[in-house]
DNA sequence: ATAAACCTTAGAGTCAACTCCAGGGTCAAG
DNA sequence: CTTGACCCTGGAGTTGACTCTAAGGTTTAT
């Protein structure tokens, strides 16, 4: 059993942090001390750890404690009820991993055009990453290009002759 | 060329968001119209479209204007300090990626662990895999248990028999 | 030529998620 | 038996990210 501010500083959180997320119903020690401390439990460490990765990728705590309500009204729901809530956070969670990873090769890509010298970026590919993860539209023909898109295209054909960009 | 109503509606956004941006250096208009009106090119509407990317991740308006701002400053920077930042950022995403798969695991087995049928969850098997999701401290024989988690261990044992945990 | 539907700015308000503070209780070490 | 490091509660304050309001200017359709 830890106490409040041992569980804090092996997760890395303040222990304020913990009694809000009691107060909104996310973790509620299992046991408290004679004298009221609060003492959680291994499970209440694995749910706090559950609940910081899914802060950590992007979910509100009102859709983790969603999620969580699972685990605790389980006797009140059908399984049909369960299946489709996780169903529905599981499409999020693929959607939510797509991004990454196109967000993952743009960098990806980024950074092994790169040389990573001491020279200036100026020259840089980074540009045309960018806009390649931002599914940029290509420029038709014909539309007007502003100085630094012609600078870009500029890069986009050295980039093309010898993946040298710095 | 896109006046601020059309973007915004077009990404799912609020004009006022797009004004915030632009006040916060995430994203400025290319050009303004004589009147003084916001005009946002495609290569506008692809940085928005990066900028919302990252934030569905998790990123914060900071850490996305940080990773901008390589394209915003490159000629003073040399591309060794390019590099480092973008694989700093890089290795931010892989640690993302590796959770959100973790979580998409987790989510899966439960999804396929439950029936999805009209009887009660009471039995079902969420609880165990949202503790095998959150990397649950294995409980060592003798560590005193609580009866939730001889439920659970119960549940565990079901779920070992037959794959039927509802 | 005028109403509806846009756009502008500056500044105030809201909401989520903490974060801190005051005033007090608990507990192990010296 | 007190000192210092912890804990408690209730409530106020902060930060990030919008979101709205007021007071006005612009565009477009009739």
């Amino acid at each position: 059993m830890y106490r409040i501010g041992e569980l804090a500083k092996q997760c890395q959180v303040k222990a304020d942090t913990l009694r809000f997320y009691e107060k909104h119903g996310l973790l509620a020690p299992s046991v408290r001390s004679d004298a009221g401390y609060r003492l959680y439990s291994n499970m209440d460490a694995a749910r706090l750890r559950f609940i910081l990765r899914a802060k950590a990728v992007g979910f509100s705590l009102n859709e983790i404690a969603e999620l969580l309500s699972i685990e605790l009204d389980k006797a009140n729901w059908a399984c049909a009820d369960v299946k489709g809530m996780v169903d529905t956070k599981l499409v999020q969670v693929q959607l939510k991993l797509a991004e990454l990873e196109h967000f993952r090769d743009s960098l990806q890509s980024l950074s092994e055009a790169c040389c990573g010298g001491p020279e200036s970026a100026e020259h840089c590919s980074i540009l045309e990453a960018l806009e390649s993860s931002s599914q940029a539209v290509r420029r038709e023909a014909g539309t007007a290009c502003e100085p630094q898109i012609q600078v870009h295209a500029n890069n986009k054909a050295q980039a093309k002759l010898g993946r040298q960009s710095c």
